[in-house]
DNA sequence: TAGTGGTCTAGACCACTTT
DNA sequence: AAGTGGTCTAGACCACTAG
């Protein structure tokens, strides 16, 4: 129970107050003291208890409710987070050896559903891309992407010979909204020559649609053979 | 640029300083203002700009370290957030009718694998639950779960006949760490039979492994036919 | 060693919502 | 009407680390 010195008071109260939680001295839906009487019990002021129990609401374990005061949230499932690094960092982290290979890259007027997925007019010129990412003699990953070259015309300009286009953006885009979907496939005939696999096996494929400033920028889909990429969520610490 | 005054005014200070990051004016890598600074030219006080700060390094967008100062962080492939919800709600957010099947429950001695992931001896008895959930006429999700009674015992008098151990366990167990696989896998002969699906379809499979007091509690394999269900990343506000 | 972020305090006022 | 959380201030001291 003793309190840490070199760790901050705020820190000192969250985890306490998450023992009681998860020992069960707090169940769900019980009533939590408010933060005055916290502050007092805790010998601390009350902006420090506030944080500590801010951080728990953002984490999902509590609710608030002015008035109402602060009581244990209901459920544990609340999503999780999957991190996803650059495929090139992803196959040197397994020890085998990265080799980009651009297969396409034209300029062509975009599909319907590409175009009404970026907001634009049908006939429209975009930039559309096709690579492989190996690891070691395997393909890991087919990348399809279509890029808005109205909304980022320095990318018109980009071979994309030596290295894939997902850098380029990363290192060349500012900041943006990206929307993810995860699921899983049969590749057909033209995903299973390029992945070197038979028609119909398992694909773990992700969907990453890239916006700046509102517009969208660019969307790619990735293609992973099934045995040899698998999603993992952060370990929590708390 | 004028403020919103129903908005809090770290929240103001969090939205301006995003717009010069995302607009480029503050680029990679690019030097933010100090603390002191930007309160002075917010007129605010410097925890208030501290907070907005804070903020954006949590969500990845600056790196702050003392006396180095403030600076935009380098890259933007930061992870991102999937929410699960209950297996029941999933199905009834679609609009389809939900029902749950029990398929066995029995106790038995876990084979391997699975007591290793447990940390317990390899002859122990667990309790072994195997189940569906359908959506409509078709199966949605199929569930083996192997939960440790050692560490919930009431789990034990469960019969798991009308609803599913997950719905029972969000509602008994206190909070605890989950760590999560995806993957896309085929379809054995087992796994066919049980989604009425032919052998080697593609499935979105989710390895669910949830702990309670640093020991592990219940490992669950989720799957669904790939057709049917694709996890999607929350949009993201600012 | 000086400048930066990290934490903490005591006090204040406000917003919301239950009673 | 009153009690709760949400925000804000002015000031302080500390921890870290680049110069």
């Amino acid at each position: 129970m003793s309190r840490n010195t070199s760790q901050p008071l705020y820190k000192h109260v969250k985890k306490q107050m998450l023992d009681r939680i998860r020992s069960g001295k707090l169940g769900f839906g019980a009533l939590v003291p408010c933060e005055a009487d916290l502050a007092e019990e805790f010998g601390c002021a009350r902006l420090t208890v506030h944080r500590a129990l801010r951080e728990l609401a953002d984490e999902g374990f509590l609710e608030r409710r002015r008035r109402a005061g602060t009581r244990v949230a209901q459920r544990a499932s609340r999503g999780f987070q999957l991190s996803v690094s650059r495929v090139d960092e992803e196959v040197f982290a397994r020890g085998e050896v990265y080799r980009y290979e651009l297969i396409t890259r034209v300029a062509a007027t975009a599909p319907n559903p590409v175009a009404s997925a970026f907001g634009i007019a049908p006939g429209a010129e975009m930039l559309h891309v096709v690579c492989r990412h190996w690891s070691n003699d395997r393909v890991f990953q087919t990348e399809d992407r279509w890029i808005n070259t109205d909304a980022i015309p320095a990318a018109a300009d980009q071979p994309f010979r030596h290295a894939g286009p997902n850098r380029w953006l990363l290192d060349n885009v500012p900041f943006s909204e990206v929307r993810h979907e995860i699921a899983a496939v049969a590749a057909g005939p033209e995903e299973a020559r390029l992945l070197k696999l038979d028609a119909g096996h398992p694909l773990l494929q992700i969907r990453r649609e890239t916006g700046w400033q509102g517009r969208s920028v660019t969307v790619a889909v990735l293609n992973h053979p099934g045995e040899l990429f698998t999603l993992t969520s952060q370990p929590q610490a708390v």
